[in-house]
DNA sequence: CTAATCTCAGGCTTACTGAAATAG
DNA sequence: CCTATTTCAGTACGCCTGAGATTA
């Protein structure tokens, strides 16, 4: 009674939508323990990973909308993790940096991370996990090109 | 400066999560010129696969909430692509039922949902296709067997 | 009396739009 | 004067809760 309808079913877009949205959920609810979502943890990783940025930046690269980095801003600050501060070059940008608070939190986010995403591959073996990565990488490189956020 | 931080390039789920979000939202607004949400698309594949439905079993089938399940019923029988009846046998039931409009609309949405996919997947060949299919499948199946959404 | 089905009102989160405030 | 950056207010949608009305 609880079939899927097969025209759906074989769209890939569908299931690409539904289990993608699936595996958004599972880290979400695993990340609330902690307080925390899924912006958050890219956040502090884009910070981890390249340096302190300007809000401004950070939203281009994590393909957010700059309105939604400042209460993600405000949220990260206010638990340590990040910490904001005027360019003196440019006193219009906003720096913001992780702390080792933050460095912290982000390991543990990652750990989370992990072991949600054992869990979503569980019916995958190593290898069709690493095709499964591989075709997913290109689509998203070829979905993204160019497509900085700029408003 | 765009580039995406590699730890979360790594994650699968993120991935997953990304690339599904941005198929659903290019089917979105293609949908969107026919006034047409995600939704209401799933709905009319499910009447057209499958019969018609009492609303509760709709819910059931596409994992909706059964209180959204009302508004898109709504939209639908407005635009006149399914038909609403009292069930004879057991007057709480709504049986829910495609027109012919409805399933002329539903030939013109599969069209524009496989040309969005046509433009998803380009960078992957026949073979490919079929691999991430198969392994898209696999799985949903895992992640939505016993998902049986009741209130 | 209890349960099932549909319906409605509303909350919460995410993504986005538009515009104000400050600085270049 | 015009643009860039940050910020805030408000909209739209998806997902969910709770409760009422009708019927079994």
């Amino acid at each position: 009674m609880h079939e899927t309808p097969p025209s759906l079913l074989a769209l890939t877009t569908y299931l690409l939508s539904r289990v993608g949205k699936t595996a958004r959920t599972r880290i979400t609810e695993r990340l609330a323990a902690r307080d925390v979502r899924l912006w958050h943890m890219a956040v502090l990783a884009a910070l981890a990973d390249f340096g302190p940025h300007a809000q401004r930046d950070l939203a281009a690269r994590l393909t957010i909308d700059p309105s939604d980095v400042v209460k993600i801003l405000d949220e990260l600050a206010a638990a340590g993790h990040v910490e904001r501060a005027r360019d003196p070059a440019d006193r219009r940008r906003v720096v913001v940096t992780i702390t080792s608070a933050g460095r912290t939190a982000l390991a543990d986010l990652t750990t989370d991370a992990s072991a949600v995403q054992e869990d979503v591959l569980a019916p995958l073996d190593e290898e069709e996990r690493a095709r499964l990565h591989d075709l997913l990488l290109r689509l998203f490189a070829h979905l993204h090109e160019g497509t900085v956020r700029e408003r």
